[in-house]
Order: C-alpha cells, then sequence, then structure tokens
DNA sequence: AAATACAACAACCGCCTAGAA
DNA sequence: GTTCTAGGCGGTTGTTGTATT
C-alpha cells in the first residue's frame, strides 16, 4: 500500500516556533539539505507536523529570504502580475521576485497591496482614470512613468534591515550550535519571538559573538547586506557557491532557468502561461532600470 | 493609563497532484 | 490500475504589536 502517514496528529505541536526548534530544524537541514520533511521530525525529535517544518523552512528560515520593505517596484510587480494571474498564483508571483515567498507576497497583497489599490481607484474614480496603465491590465494603477523615480528614490535593502539570509548562511557555515543556544534562551525569555525578526538576528548574532566569522560563501556584503553581484550572475557558477541555493528561483512563468520549486519540467509547465505582455513588460522594467537590484532576473532569459 | 480598534504577519487548514507501494 | 501519502499551494485564522479614543 501507499506510504506511511508523515505524522500522527495526536502529540504534535502547534503554534509559533521557539528558537529552540529553529535551531534543531537549521541544524538538520544543514546536514541533511531540505527535502524529506517526513524525517525530519522523526530525526530531530521535533514535536512539528512535517508539513510545518518545511513551511517553517521555505517562509522564513531559509536562506535567500528578504522580508519586509516592499519596494515600489515589487509593489508594482505584484500588483500587475496580480492582475494578470489573479489571486491563485502566488508561487507564481513569487517566482519573478526572487527573494520573497509566497506566503510574504500573499500577506503584504491581503494587508496593503489591495487597500492601496481600492485607494487608487476610489481616487481614479473622482479624478479620472490614471494616467498611466500597464498593457492590458484592469484597475492595475502602477504608474510606468513614474516608476523609475519612485525606485531610485526606494532603497531596496533598508538601513538597519535584519537580513536573515546572509546570517542563517553564516550560521550553516559556522558549523556550531553551543553558543548558539546560549543566545536561544536569551531570546526564548521574550514573550513574542516568533514574530519578531530581530530576535532571529539577535539569536544568530549571539551565535556570531562566539564563533570566529565563516568565510562568506554567498553573494552578500555582510555589512551594507547590498548585493555584490546582479543575480543574473549569480545564476551560474557563483550561486552554487550559496549554501544553499534554495532563494535563488527563476520566473517560473517565462521557462527559464528554474529554481529549487521548478527545476522539473511537468511542474515548471504547470506555472508556463502565455504572457508575453508581461514578460515585455518586465523586460522594458529592467531596461529602463538598468538592473534594479529588484529584477535582476529578467534580462537573463532572453 | 486603560480600553478598544486596527494592522501586520506567522502559521494552520484543506485541497490538489505526483509518485510510491 | 488502485490506494494512499508527501509535498506544494492558496485561503484563512489567530496572535501580537501599534495607534487611536
Amino acid at each position: 500500500m501507499g506510504r506511511p502517514p508523515c505524522c500522527d496528529k495526536l502529540g504534535v505541536k502547534k503554534g509559533p516556533w521557539t528558537p529552540e526548534e529553529d535551531i534543531i530544524l537549521v541544524s538538520y537541514i544543514q546536514e541533511h539539505g531540505p527535502g524529506n520533511w517526513r524525517s525530519v521530525p522523526v530525526s530531530t525529535g521535533l514535536m512539528r507536523c512535517s508539513k510545518s517544518c518545511r513551511l517553517r523552512w521555505t517562509n522564513y528560515l531559509r536562506p535567500g529570504i528578504k522580508r519586509g520593505n516592499f519596494t515600489s517596484h515589487e509593489e508594482g510587480v505584484i500588483v500587475h502580475l496580480q492582475s494578470l494571474l489573479g489571486n491563485s498564483r502566488w508561487a507564481a508571483i513569487a517566482s519573478y521576485l526572487p527573494r520573497r515567498t509566497d506566503n510574504d507576497i500573499k500577506n503584504y497583497w491581503n494587508t496593503h497591496l489591495k487597500k492601496k489599490l481600492r485607494k487608487q481607484q476610489a481616487m481614479g474614480a473622482i479624478f479620472g482614470p490614471p494616467a498611466a496603465s500597464s498593457p492590458g491590465t484592469a484597475g492595475d494603477n502602477f504608474d510606468h512613468h513614474n516608476h523609475h523615480d519612485m525606485v531610485s528614490r526606494a532603497d531596496g535593502y533598508g538601513a538597519g534591515q535584519a537580513y536573515i539570509n546572509t546570517e542563517v548562511s553564516q550560521l550553516i557555515a559556522g558549523r556550531g550550535q553551543s553558543p548558539f543556544a546560549d543566545a536561544a534562551a536569551e531570546v526564548c525569555s521574550s514573550s513574542s519571538y516568533a514574530s519578531s525578526v530581530d530576535n532571529i538576528s539577535k539569536l544568530l548574532g549571539g551565535f556570531m559573538k562566539s564563533s570566529p566569522p565563516p568565510p562568506l560563501h554567498n553573494n552578500y556584503d555582510a555589512d551594507d547586506v547590498k548585493p555584490l553581484l546582479p543575480l543574473d550572475s549569480m545564476s551560474g557558477t557563483s550561486s552554487a557557491e550559496l549554501s544553499f541555493t534554495a532563494g535563488v528561483q527563476q520566473p517560473a512563468l517565462m521557462g527559464g532557468r528554474v529554481g529549487y520549486e521548478y527545476d522539473d519540467e511537468t511542474k515548471r509547465q504547470q506555472h508556463q502561461a502565455p504572457l508575453s505582455s508581461i514578460e515585455k513588460w518586465l523586460f522594458d522594467e529592467a531596461a529602463e532600470l538598468e538592473l534594479s537590484d529588484e529584477c535582476y532576473s529578467v534580462p537573463m532569459l532572453f
């Protein structure tokens, strides 16, 4: 018969993850790599469903994830693709923003962009239709002509933004746990660990304090966390230098070289759609922005 | 200062598909 | 070919933090 069940529902812990659980999970993935999620709770002793482990990793702990502070360009991409694809293709939309998770994009859409668009549309109803609109999109008020200015004003990485990716990569490269546990205990004493990126940074920071900094094998500078290379150059050998390349995805809709999730032809085709107008628009945007740091994956596809 | 409302986001739930037995 | 599960995805909920009254 089929496979055994992934986990018995009894005794499975739910709710926010603790720093200790994160450490255990990261340590396990450090050794075994992501995948085979069923074995994660069994091998690590985590009282979590395999699904929960996968989600925690892909949405929060995975290196290469950028969190918070969506730029104007990112907003534009999301709004544009959402208007074309609807709400059922967050994963596909996420593939255009390589370091954002579908969950993050979905949340951002539901909490910010939906309201913003509604407001803009209300303004449009009063003051007339928006001046510039993306190709063939109803209700898309993204202004391409002002966009360049918006992007140049926006600091894509946000000064002082906690940037977990680098830190986690370093943690993984550092291969140590005991100093980390002290930091974990400290962070655990605060009541709201799960929703605080700063706490993870603190946690990882504690680890870093106690360990000599490992050499950076990714493309991010540890100090100002800006990409040292555009992502298109990361698609080749340089991306292989990442501790994990999982964070580097390629747009699933375009059928280019794809990342960890869509490296299977069948799956990739699932996410493909006749979207030449999107491609054209994105390509124009990329050209206009001369590889804005948020749109680096587009030009390599042509 | 306390109570209430709102915003943000992490995590769970349920469904679907691919693939293993 | 059939059954059953793992993994993936989108929708939704619950919790926490912040702003307002």
